[in-house]
DNA sequence: GCGACGATTGAAACCGTTTTGGAAGCTTGG
DNA sequence: CCAAGCTTCCAAAACGGTTTCAATCGTCGC
């Protein structure tokens, strides 16, 4: 059943049951009503195709996945961010649409998504110093939010980010309140923005107290298990160990564990742990009490409000770059307490 | 550019354009070369939603994933098989189509997409005992593969799984072989369709030897960390504990990690856990050395392999339902040995 | 009573491709 | 030399909607 079919059923022509379906005002409200029984009696829905090429927009987003790189986009923090963004998507009739491509590629696709026309818009995911891709979206003309910040561009961009320096300085605070002095970081890679703008927080924080970080215990890499275990396993190991951790995954976190549990520590009495918690659906800290003491914000969320963003930037295509930061909460778990006294 | 400018450009019509750019072999080869060189000058691409509408295909595969549900869909696993979907969706230039919806709306979804001709096909996540989406997809008449089965459904219909039952067999017999008699089994949701055949598996190879499973000892839930600690404790704690446990995910044995941890009882030596792994991209067993012995299956092969299923059954839809069997590997990791003596 | 105006409706163009049905020009075989 | 058959190209009709431009009709003000 087509537009078409559906005129000649009711008598009509094309060109009213299309402006009555869409609301416009200079249809007569009885027609209307008419119409609209009709549709919903021959359950007529109005071909997607041809609304695209006749509208000339794509009622889609596009999220670019490099694959096969050093950095796997493919994570839980991802998955989580997705399923918020697809939220507000099919809220508002759009489609999300996914390319997962070789990442030599992925300047291409964001060239071909363009000008094929299959999106209307892009949310840009992990942002890195300098990232290309920001200027390379401008320069093909398609409307972008980015999910995060990219430190070192100087044109004007959208963009939504957790306050990722705020959150890890008063994490930090916390602990160095609670007489912590050698205090470890296990952090993203390093090129990450996220991940500079979080060591950023710590250096700031221990700096104030005129404490300088030890670059042993100040790890960056990917927020895997095995490399949280493997890299807190060392530090705990070495002659100098720390008495606190903060760690930007709750995935690395899992690792850290692991690497206490081996070395007989408790967690919260003979090593304190910090995670920034992402409040991932299916690994969550602690169902009623937290586990870890967390700086806390959810990606899902983050998700959902970066595709507001995008959309709005659609409708409006001559607005000026919007901006929104999120302030991570700090939330108190039994992972932390006061630093044990030098033995 | 479109195709008409390009047409004039070249002094040709838009219809010769079309065919010598989509390799119809009733175009001269100098002026196929032409048009190669020309389009590639104007780096023309053509517009996808006038393809859509023309050829009346979609090129473009849904996902629906419902939300607010009991069963979160959105997990670690569901990651890494749209990963690898999505890397043989672009291989192939097909779209990938994901609808976040409420669970409710599902049913509606899947009639939408359809009508509204948005996608070309369909791969259904996470089959449940007597799925009523496989009934729904039929009448609806939209082509679709399952990732998993559906026990209980008599119609044929597409599907690509992994041999649950086999796989847990074996990893029981395993565990039987080590001597150990007192196994747990941390499963899936009872209703999930994986859950089920692992139950079997397990249930099979423990009546193989004469025992009759503890009922005590078989849990089903969701597959989180905590999930899976809480059951593991209580089981540890118990009068009877067992010996050894099965667990269904890498997750979900985080958490009896965790509670072993907190036992103080040693992975390999006074417990043993086999768990199955789908070589999750952050979530490695280990990076050279498996540190769990498991059942392997990639998610991500799998996603691949279903999407050329589907993409198979777009192309060619007369053909009967197919379906792959994967086997996954028993790999011996060091969180297996032999059964402590009864003290 | 008549021109203007508002309310409704429709015919036709358009979006950018693919595809159908010819048609022109050139070969070829008899 | 001519009909038949290729080769190569094009005009025009889809595809299924939206949107522009006009047309019709009744009403209203003067």
């Amino acid at each position: 059943m087509n537009l078409k079919e559906l005129a000649t059923t009711l008598g009509l022509s094309p060109t009213t049951v299309s402006r009555a379906l869409n609301g416009y005002p200079e249809v007569n409200e009885t027609t209307r009503e008419r119409v609209m029984a009709a549709a919903k009696r021959h359950n007529y829905l109005p071909n997607t195709r041809a609304i695209r090429l006749a509208t000339g927009r794509a009622m889609a987003v596009g999220h670019v996945i490099p694959i096969a790189t050093k950095h796997e986009i493919v994570n839980p923090v991802f998955a989580d961010f997705i399923a918020g963004a697809g939220e507000t998507y099919s809220r508002n009739g759009y489609d999300m649409v996914l390319s997962v491509v070789p990442d030599d590629l992925e300047a291409q696709t964001y060239r071909d998504l363009q000008s094929r026309g299959t999106v209307d818009g892009i949310i840009v995911h992990a942002p890195r110093l300098d990232d290309p891709r920001i200027a390379l979206l401008r320069e093909v003309g398609l409307p972008f939010v980015v999910h995060g910040r990219a430190t070192g561009t100087k044109d004007a961009y959208s963009w939504l980010d957790v306050n990722n320096r705020r959150s890890f300085q008063r994490a930090t605070e916390f602990l160095l309140d609670l007489g912590h002095r050698r205090i470890a970081l296990i952090n993203g890679l390093e090129y990450m923005d996220f991940a500079i703008r979080r060591r950023t927080g710590f250096v700031d924080a221990m700096a104030a107290r005129g404490i300088q970080p030890d670059p042993a215990l100040m790890f960056s890499d990917e927020m895997t298990e095995g490399r949280g275990y493997r890299a807190a396993l060392e530090m705990l190991k070495s002659g100098a160990p720390p008495t606190a951790f903060l760690v930007s995954s709750m995935i690395s976190a899992l690792g850290v564990r692991r690497a206490m549990d081996e070395r007989g520590l408790k967690l919260g009495r003979d090593v304190s742990v910090i995670i920034h918690d992402d409040e991932l659906s299916y690994l969550r800290n602690g169902d009623d009490v937290p586990i870890y003491t967390a700086t806390r914000s959810s990606v899902r969320e983050a998700g959902r409000q970066t595709a507001e963003m995008v959309l709005d930037l659609i409708a409006n295509p001559d607005k000026p770059p919007q901006s929104r930061l999120l302030e991570a909460e700090l939330i108190i778990g039994q992972s932390t307490g006061p630093a044990p006294q030098r033995s």
